[in-house]
This record gives C-alpha cells, structure tokens and sequence, in this order.
DNA sequence: TCCTACGATGGACTGAGTCCAAGTCAAGAA
DNA sequence: TTCTTGACTTGGACTCAGTCCATCGTAGGA
C-alpha cells in the first residue's frame, strides 16, 4: 500500500498527514471497513482527523479506483483497498465477516443474451453467502 | 400476489387493510421498489397508513420469505416480491433501472473449495452492471 | 520566506431506518 | 351481535451514515 502514496502524488495529489494515515489505514488483505471504523483507527494515529475528511479522503480514492466499495448487508458501506486484484466477496451471514474470494470462470458468461435485455453488460459482482467455521 | 394475503393469513396474520395495502403495492414483475416508494404508492390509497407501518410490514415480509431486500448502489434498500423464483439482478449504471435475470449455471458450483475457507456456502447473490438501452 | 489554492475542520443538516408509548381494531368467544 | 384482548398501527423522537459549507490551515511552488 506504500505504493498507493507514490502513485497519488503522481497524480498531482497533495500529500497530507490526513490523508497518508487513511491510506494506512487501508492497507492489507481481506479489510473492509466501514468508514467510521477507518475514522477511529486513523484517530488513533492523527487524533485531530475529522470525520468529513475521512469521507472525502475516501470519495476521492474511489473516483481514482484505488478502493472499491463494497455493499454488505449492514447499513454502512465498506471500502476494500484490494481495487487492483479483481476478485468476490465471501459473507458470513453469522458474524458478517467478509473474505475476498477468486471463483474459477467469469459470470459475465452465463448471462445469455436473450438475458441482457438491450443492456450492455460490462460487470458482474458476486456476493456468497455462508457460514463461517466459527459460526457454522 | 393476491395468494400472498392466502399465504399470510394462512400462517396466522390478522389481515389489517394496511398490511393488504401495502402486499398489493409489492404485486407485478420487475418491481422493486424502496420503502418510501412503498409508503407513497401505499398512501394512495390508504393516506393514513404510516412509515413505521411500511417498514414494520416490509421487515415481516422478508422474514418470512416472501420478499427479498436488494441493496443497490443507492442508500435506501429496495424490495423485490419475486422471492419465490430464485434470479438475479441486472442494474443500468446510469439511470440505476433494476431487471430480474436468470443466468444460466449455478454460481455457486464457480467457487472451488479451496477459496470457501471452511465457511458452509448456500447461496451466490450475482449483481450485473452495465448500461441499459436509453443510457448506452 | 511568502503566497495561495487545495485540503481540513466541525457543526449543521439530510435521508433512511428504528424505537416506543399510547391508541385502535381484527377476529375469536360468548 | 357484542365483548374482549392482544396483535397491530400511529406519529413523533431518535439514531446512524453520510453530505454540505463557511472558515481556517498548510503543502509545495515561486
């Protein structure tokens, strides 16, 4: 994710503390956190943070598609910094624990075109849902 | 939709008007609706009726099964009464018009073993986005 | 070092959804 | 038919996630 900070200010990004400790924040495998939790880790590091800024600081790293969103069942959306590996989601129904997921094939197959309705297709996004072994 | 009211008072619901209402908004294909837009269009033709109603009517029928909840990209939660004939959802980008879609496969089979971390997986919940006839 | 435009701040605001105490009424009993 | 009662509805207050905006601060170029 150090890397992230390089290819920002490449382009044109003023690099803040704010926005280098949400950068932080994100980084690593299998983290979706909602943007109240980056908030409170980014607190942690830079107590004065603000909580528009964290929201900006994420609008902004969406738009550049460093970071996906990810809808999950819960009311606040979550951000998955592994934007650069396309992969699925794998939802504990239990404990609402996300894994990233590599399924074998594309889905955008199995949608026939009698299917598409005109549309042009150019996404699919998978969520599976299951049981966790802690759950299960 | 009409079986429905059968169904519910079938597992002892007391059937109030409001609960009719509101079961007759959610009637008809490719309907899916937020639950203020079940409010408004159940206000037409109940203008008593109230929002804690809708969502208290909604939230049943969920549990129940009858219904299913599809969040998508917007905030509000939308409702699809076509629970009972599993499909997924095709969404334009542009203008966020919802299809119901049947794929052909089974999603679930996609997900080799060694990418389900020992969760017990029961369903594949399959978003297709692309740009619907008007906004292509 | 100075300037200034970009970014941060925090407080008010919005929109979706939940909660709750009090009132209402569907449907079974008499 | 009327009575009874507990399930259902109501509306207003509340929460939570997210947005907006006027003002202040500062990164980084001159």
């Amino acid at each position: 994710m150090s890397d992230l900070l390089e290819r920002l200010r490449g382009r044109g990004w003023r690099m803040t503390s704010q926005r280098r400790v949400v950068a932080e924040v994100l980084s690593g495998d299998h983290v979706h956190l909602t943007a109240d939790e980056v908030h409170a880790r980014a607190v942690e590091r830079l107590p004065e943070i603000s909580r528009a800024t964290v929201y900006n600081t994420l609008g902004e790293l969406v738009t550049l598609g460093e970071i996906v969103e990810v809808s999950t069942e819960g009311r606040a959306k979550r951000y998955d910094p592994n934007a650069h590996h396309p992969h699925q989601h794998l939802v504990c129904s239990g404990c609402g624990t996300i894994r990233d997921v590599h399924p074998v094939g594309d889905p955008l197959c199995d949608l026939p075109p009698d299917q598409r309705y005109g549309f042009v297709v150019s996404e699919a996004e998978v969520t599976y849902r299951g049981l966790c072994p802690d759950c299960a």
